[in-house]
RNA sequence: GGGCGCUUAGCUCAGUUGGUUAGAGCACCUCGUUUACACCGAGGGGGUCGGGGGUUCAAGUCCCUCAGCGCCCA
């Protein structure tokens, strides 16, 4: 006999013991099996900036739910983990941290120092965030465990930009970036934030000029500088001195006059009558004298606002970059990456561009077109990293044409080879693929993969030789981007070098730009020799982990499996399944050209992909493009998208805002199932999830809710922040992703009241099942009949194997709030409630034992694999006890039980999924059985509205039909027990005794006679309430049949469902009715 | 500005294609320590389903509109 469980369940323990055994066992491994069926999960890799918090948490819990269900079906369920390099958030977080503690910048000490300090920043998170995730029982292979910068992914990153590159897919072009000056890095839009200030905006204006008629003049005024006109590409330098001044002008308003350096038109509204005259003419800029055109854009110029006319500035402004391309505008760059005024500022050269803006507000109005200045409030964009203004900025860049990449993940989804849950989802991957833009893939950072393209200057004629064919890249809207002849540069090496030709900076020049593919370091050392030089940009990371789903099962390696991380012991156990697939790898067939390695071959396509929605264009259509372009496949089939958690103030949990929360706090304090039980409660198909945590007092354990400044406190290089608390008044510290509390200090606990919603279910199960092994001494395993099961029996296998049948569906359909809800239910409500309530007599009773024993370890044996995947530490520690009580087991089996075929398991969490046969699903009974429990409530309700004590025994008549009679007296002992009662009569004949309270279920009446111990006029009363309540509902229930649009539109089985319960409801009247008679006689 | 959601009990959330009297957990009130569980048991109170309008025999559910909130894209 096993030791008796302790009264309430410690997580702490079960979950390092059965973290370390799975993983000993190798349990979570996945290998190709042939004749198996496969289920791929690839992890939406998780940065490595910082710890995961509470939204990771639950795309994990919902991961490994999945994967250990799937797997319990028989299934070779692979979970790949892994972690993603995020370039611009990695190298971000540590060039501050850097700038904080030592005062130094990444040029201080180049780009070799700056990656070598990243990589182990990497080192630790990555170990950080690998932990959390085995900490909340993550069943990931962790031998297969990838990052995107190692060998393995970098390999498939190199293989594919090659390819793109080769097949011309991957172009260099202008793009505007947001420049920040101070660190002289673009940086994306997520990390630059928003302010108001107070600005100034000037009112000027630009004369008119026209085309001086006829021949030759000399000009009436300067004109600026000759050659920034010869450069715009607008006019000849001969052109341009035959301009002279209309004596019209065009007032425009701007917040930033030093841009009008680069302006190249102004723009009106098509339809603006002030300026229909001019549209088509042209202007001068008194500050550098270029001519440019006027134009009529009607997305640019608003005539409502100011003037009516706008300058535009492609290369300095969004709006006015749009437009540039709408129009074919010249993009005119007046700025040095530090924020000078670069060459083509003229006379402004040098100068910072602040500095520049109050020179050319003087100029202006010595010139005499300045009208106005006013201060304003205006909308600012500030690097978060350096906090100094971003400048639009147009740079040179690469990108990734879209058309045909982006057609074929539209048709995936489409076509529905790629299906979204929940379905709305599609609209936002269709939206953003169908605008089709071209993918910016290069950033300018230390950290990431390097973009691997070397080029050089030609000197001299390019040798025709070599071409293979002309290339020409268009965007979206067909304009030509990049022209140039794609060849090999080296003869023999096709497969692994491709070069372009294209035009070079300056006028006339060529520039060579050679593609290198993985592995041909010996060709990069000769490009280098040769006067190459590689390209000092970095992809952007989503090209990594756009592969992830193909890279981390080997592609492109066709040879071998990707390599694996050994647990030690666990070598020959790999070698044997190595072996075991080789022998029956002849019979597999690659599902592409592309393919021949067992792993990718096995397990893709992936099965299902499990996120969040606002990853859906950045990540999940990018790795179905690239699927199918390596792949020729999609890489899963499901895509689902989770709930998003919010903090208590409604914003969604994030690194960068400082409200995550750690997991292994709240681990900590309800443990892992409790959490992993509350959050996948928590994931349904619509709402977001609201988390409102505390920070629990370490001295008197008061709970001081979190707030916004809570959230933002750091240390700002003075003392650790820390709290007062709202009880006490003692101080204490408290965890926070900013700063590590003082060794040594009190310390609060993150706690969250929503988790002992799981707490209290696991407490509940683990009772539940301490109840049982404490009742199953003797058992002994032997089949059982079907009449020779109780009525409760049949119940509670009904009921299991319906819920059963519910949590599998609502799984299948990714509605893991509803599964949860239904397991619980039974759990909770029918199997605790009244199945455990009701066994306890028969358990007394050495012949009644037996079987009950038989029918609780086939209840509790299959609740445990159902609550496994949900709930994985405590199942797995019931399942071992389970083991040691009942070796050998029972089986449903038609509506009966027999003896298992098999022993059970050594683990749950290789044990098969439930399948209940449906025979023992009865309704009838379920119905019969529900009676039951309606008298007990009844008589629990009468006991309680008198404060009759729970001591007190009671006896009850029942009045009804003589098959409902048979039924009550079946279960008469139950009585007893559940609601301390006696059942003295149950029939027709039954007369109710003086002085009785009672009840009406409809085909029942109850009697409780307890004349002594209430007052009889007050049931009366109460009784007569009931009565009128009931008239209004049958009142209602006429109305409606009364009704004749009712009547002739609905549907007859609504109609006859109204009738059904009026019929129900008149019935229980008149028995309400009677009862009342009666009292009247006895009172 | 465009798109997708959300607003239901004090709190956090369910509510399938419209159909009988709108549910759960927590919190609250009353009673209770009968050897599984006080992280428990029994019973109870509590909602004009964000506001307004419409369609329908029938609206929490469908349509329009207004207000507030969240996210994505410009």
């Amino acid at each position: 006999m096993t030791t008796e469980l302790p009264k309430t369940y410690e997580p702490a323990a079960a979950q390092t013991r059965w973290v370390e055994h799975w993983l000993n066992q190798g349990y979570c491994n996945a290998d190709p099996t042939p004749g198996k069926e496969q289920h791929t999960i690839m992890i939406p890799l998780p940065n490595v900036t910082g710890a995961l918090h509470m939204g990771h948490c639950l795309n994990g819990t919902i991961q490994d739910l999945l994967t250990r269900w799937r797997r319990m079906q028989g299934r070779v369920a692979l979970w790949m983990p892994g972690t993603d390099h995020a370039g611009i958030a990695t190298q971000a977080v540590v060039e501050r941290r850097m700038l904080e503690e030592e005062k130094l910048t990444r040029h201080d000490i180049g780009r070799d120092a700056l990656v070598a300090r990243i990589w182990k920043w990497k080192n630790e998170y990555e170990g950080r965030i690998l932990n959390q995730l085995k900490q909340i029982g993550s069943s990931c292979d962790w031998r297969r465990v990838r990052f995107t910068l190692d060998d393995v992914c970098s390999k498939a990153v190199r293989r594919t930009f090659f390819k793109m590159f080769s097949d011309g897919l991957i172009y260099r072009g202008k793009r505007l970036v947001n420049w920040d000056t101070y660190l002289q890095t673009a940086v994306a839009d997520d990390e630059v934030f928003h302010e108001d200030i107070a600005g100034h905006f000037w009112t000027m204006n630009y004369p008119v000029v026209e085309r001086r008629a006829g021949g030759v003049s000399p000009p009436v005024q300067p004109c600026g500088d000759v050659a920034d006109a010869q450069r715009s590409g607008w006019l000849t330098p001969a052109a341009h001195l035959n301009w002279i001044p209309t004596g019209q002008r065009i007032s425009f308003s701007t917040t930033r006059p030093e841009t009008m350096l680069g302006d190249t038109a102004i723009c009106v509204h098509p339809t603006d009558e002030r300026y229909t005259d001019l549209i088509g003419k042209h202007v001068q800029i008194p500050a550098n004298g270029r001519i440019i055109p006027i134009i009529a854009d009607a997305l640019l110029a608003d005539k409502t606002l100011g003037t009516g006319a706008v300058k535009v500035t492609p290369a300095h402004d969004p709006n006015d970059y749009a437009c540039g391309l709408r129009n074919n505008l010249e993009m005119i760059n007046i700025l040095n990456t530090d924020g000078t005024i670069n060459e083509n500022g003229g006379e402004y050269q040098g100068l910072d561009r602040f500095e520049a803006r109050k020179k050319i507000v003087a100029r202006m109005e010595s010139l005499g077109h300045f009208e106005k200045v006013e201060d304003r409030v205006i909308p600012m964009m500030y690097s978060d990293r350096s906090k100094t203004a971003i400048e639009p900025f147009l740079s040179d860049q690469w990108f990734v044409k879209m058309d045909t990449l982006a057609q074929s993940a539209m048709d995936a989804v489409e076509d529905g080879r790629v299906r979204f849950f929940p379905q709305r989802y599609a609209k936002t991957y269709l939206d953003w693929l169908g605008e089709k833009r071209d993918w910016c893939i290069s950033r300018q950072l230390w950290w990431g993969h390097r973009i691997p393209i070397w080029s050089k200057r030609i000197v001299g004629p390019v040798s025709d030789r070599s071409l293979k064919r002309d290339i020409e890249v268009r965007d979206g809207k067909g304009n030509l981007v990049v022209e140039g002849h794609l060849y090999h540069p080296i003869v023999g090496r096709e497969h692994d070098v491709a070069g372009i030709i294209v035009d070079g900076p300056e006028h006339g020049e060529k520039l060579q730009l050679v593609c290198v593919a993985d592995g041909c370091e010996e060709i990069e050392r000769q490009l280098e020799q040769d006067g190459f030089s590689q390209d000092p940009d970095v992809l952007d990371t989503w090209f990594s982990s756009a592969l992830w789903p193909h890279a981390t099962l080997g592609w492109p390696d066709r040879a071998h499996n990707p390599p694996m991380r050994l647990a030690a012991g666990a070598a020959s156990q790999i070698s044997n399944l190595k072996s075991q697939i080789e022998s029956h790898s002849e019979n597999r067939k690659p599902k592409t050209e592309n393919t021949a390695n067992d792993v990718l071959d096995f397990f893709y396509p992936g099965s299902v992909l499990v996120t969040s929605r606002d990853i859906i264009t950045l990540w999940v259509a990018r790795m179905v493009l690239t699927g199918l372009y390596n792949m020729g496949d999609v890489p899963f089939k499901h895509v689902y998208i989770h709930p998003k958690i919010l903090d208590g103030l409604g914003q969604t949990m994030s690194k960068s805002k400082g409200n995550g929360v750690d997991p292994l706090e709240l681990i900590e304090k309800y443990g892992t199932d409790a959490v992993r039980f509350t959050i996948s409660s928590l994931a349904g198909e619509t709402q977001d999830v609201r988390l409102p945590v505390g920070y629990e007092c370490p001295h008197c354990q008061a709970i001081t809710p979190q707030t916004k400044e809570h959230q933002e406190m750091r240390p700002m290089g003075g003392a650790t922040p820390s709290l007062k608390c709202v009880k006490c008044k003692k101080s204490f510290q408290f965890p926070s992703p900013w700063f590590k509390p003082d060794e040594g200090a009190p310390v609060a606990r993150i706690v969250s009241e929503r988790f002992e919603y799981g707490r209290n279910f696991c407490n509940k199960l683990w009772n539940a099942c301490r109840f049982a092994f404490m009742n199953l001494e003797g058992f002994s395993p032997a089949a059982v009949a079907e009449a020779d099961l109780q009525v409760e029996d049949r119940w509670v296998l009904s009921r299991l194997a319906t819920t059963v049948r519910e949590v599998t569906t609502m799984l299948e359909r990714y509605q893991f709030d509803q599964a949860t809800r239904a397991v619980r239910e039974f759990t909770w409500n029918e199997f605790c409630d009244w199945y455990l309530e009701m066994l306890k007599p028969r358990f007394r009773n050495e012949a009644t034992r037996p079987v009950a024993q038989r029918c609780l370890v086939v209840v509790v044996d299959t609740l445990l694999r159902l609550l496994h995947p949900f709930a994985p530490f405590i199942t797995e520690e019931l399942w071992h006890k389970l083991n040691e009580v009942a070796p050998d087991r029972c089986e449903p089996q038609g509506a009966s039980l027999r003896v298992a075929d098999s022993s059970p398991t050594e683990s749950v969490m290789v044990a098969p999924w439930p399948d209940m046969p449906l025979s023992m699903i009865d309704a009838a009974l379920e119905k019969r059985f529900e009676r039951l429990q309606e008298t007990i409530v009844a008589v629990r309700n009468v006991r309680s509205s008198y404060g009759i004590a729970p001591s007190a025994q009671l006896k009850l008549f029942m009045r009804c039909a003589p098959d409902v009679a048979e039924q009550l007296q079946a279960v008469a002992s139950q009585f007893d027990f559940l609601s301390k009662t006696m059942l003295e009569a149950a029939g027709l004949d039954v007369t109710p005794p003086k002085g009785s309270v009672s009840f009406s279920l409809g085909d029942a009446d109850g009697y409780l006679p307890v004349a002594d111990l209430v007052d009889l006029n007050a049931e009366l009363d109460r009784k007569k309430k009931e009565a009128d309540k009931l008239r209004g509902f049958i009142k209602s229930q006429e109305a409606k049949l009364a009704n004749q649009g009712f009547m002739a539109k609905a549907p007859a089985d609504v109609v006859e469902g109204i009738r059904t319960t009026k019929a129900e409801q008149e019935a229980q009247l008149e028995s309400i009715e009677r009862i009342i008679r009666e009292l009247g006689e006895s009172a």
